[in-house]
DNA sequence: GAAAGGAATTGATCTATATCAAGTGCCGGA
DNA sequence: TCCGGCACTTGATATAGATCAATTCCTTTC
């Protein structure tokens, strides 16, 4: 169960077994069944959450009731909420599960202890955020300039598996096209 | 010329006159006049750099020569490419300056070491990098799902002043519309 | 295993925004 | 001070993608 999570930050950072059972201790485990919700709008986001298995879904709703995807996460990858996080206030997203999932939850107070006592950790978390930042200011390029069908085949190479997973809907939803379009473009690419 | 990076700071962190000397002298000050490249694509980036006065815009250039302006940084707010900085890679990125700018550069190495030295500079650079990435994401959903018009007064409604201090044609750009789309919208704007 | 409801496809329009094309104004350099 | 050129405006047309609508295809659910 943690297994993966211990090999996940191994694979990031150095540390001792006994410095990953102090993690384990405050970590809990939570399975999600599809469609379950892991946030829910006007909640406050409060924990620092590693996705062990399966695919979670971030999306706000609209005035009009119409579901806009910001991003996804499968295992192997955070998620939450970061700007509830930082300032306390009710968040202003959903998170659902796309396909059953587990994800490993530590609280907000729990990990900034962790990340003081463990230095790797901190430097760990340093690193995750900055190249978050990276990826998303060149997702934002990406979606000002290209085209449908150029957003599309970006996504194709970057995250193939995703394209495979996620339900047609959903991609359109966070490609911001419609569903009719990307079904057209599909067909468009396959010739 | 060190003040209003001075003052920046603390009004983050606390830092001592003695860490704030340590910090000055490894700054240098650079002048840009209007036009002037801070950054050229294909160079690697190797600063940390804080606009003392005025303003600069990172942008792209696309296969047909287009230009696509990703952000703007005026005094008091922090630019460069961290992709370059973090991957040691040549940047896709030009920086130049929309306005005559003093900039205050840092070197990766000499940052990281007055990091290590100052703890609060750390903590600010990590608040300050969490902030951006929060920053990104939000300014993604207003372009994968606004209409042009809600875009531009989004923009007129966060950063009135970059509204009147940048040509048209660089906000347009900024917003991923055309000049001709945006002068139109200003029309419409002001009835 | 049948029925029901959502998801995807396909087709026919519609619309926001791009593109192309003049014209006007204004700023910077000689 | 004048000139040249870029930046902005305004108009006419083109187009990518949205919207509306009907049909088929899967999944759930009982």
């Amino acid at each position: 169960m943690f297994e993966s999570f211990k090999k996940y930050i191994l694979s990031r950072v150095v540390i001792t077994d006994a410095e990953f059972e102090r993690i384990a201790a405050v970590s809990t485990i939570r399975r999600l069944r599809k469609k379950q919700y892991l946030l829910q709008e006007g909640d406050v986001w409060r924990f620092n959450a590693f996705v062990v298995s399966g695919l979670v879904r971030l999306y706000r709703v609209d005035d009009k009731g119409t579901e806009h995807v910001v991003n996804f996460a499968k295992e192997n990858w955070w998620t939450g909420d970061r700007e509830s996080l930082l300032s306390g206030k009710p968040s202003k997203f959903n998170i659902d599960a796309v396909e059953p999932t587990e994800v490993l939850l530590i609280g907000k107070e729990e990990f900034d202890v962790i990340c003081r006592e463990i230095p790797a950790m901190a430097t760990m978390v340093h690193d995750i955020i900055q190249k978050s930042f990276v990826a998303t200011q060149n997702r934002l390029l990406v979606h000002k300039d290209f085209t449908a069908e150029e957003k599309y085949l970006d996504m194709m190479e970057k995250y193939p598996d995703f394209i495979l997973r996620i339900p047609l809907g959903m991609i359109a939803s966070y490609l911001g096209i419609t569903p009719e379009t990307l079904s057209r473009i599909r067909n468009q690419v396959k010739k």
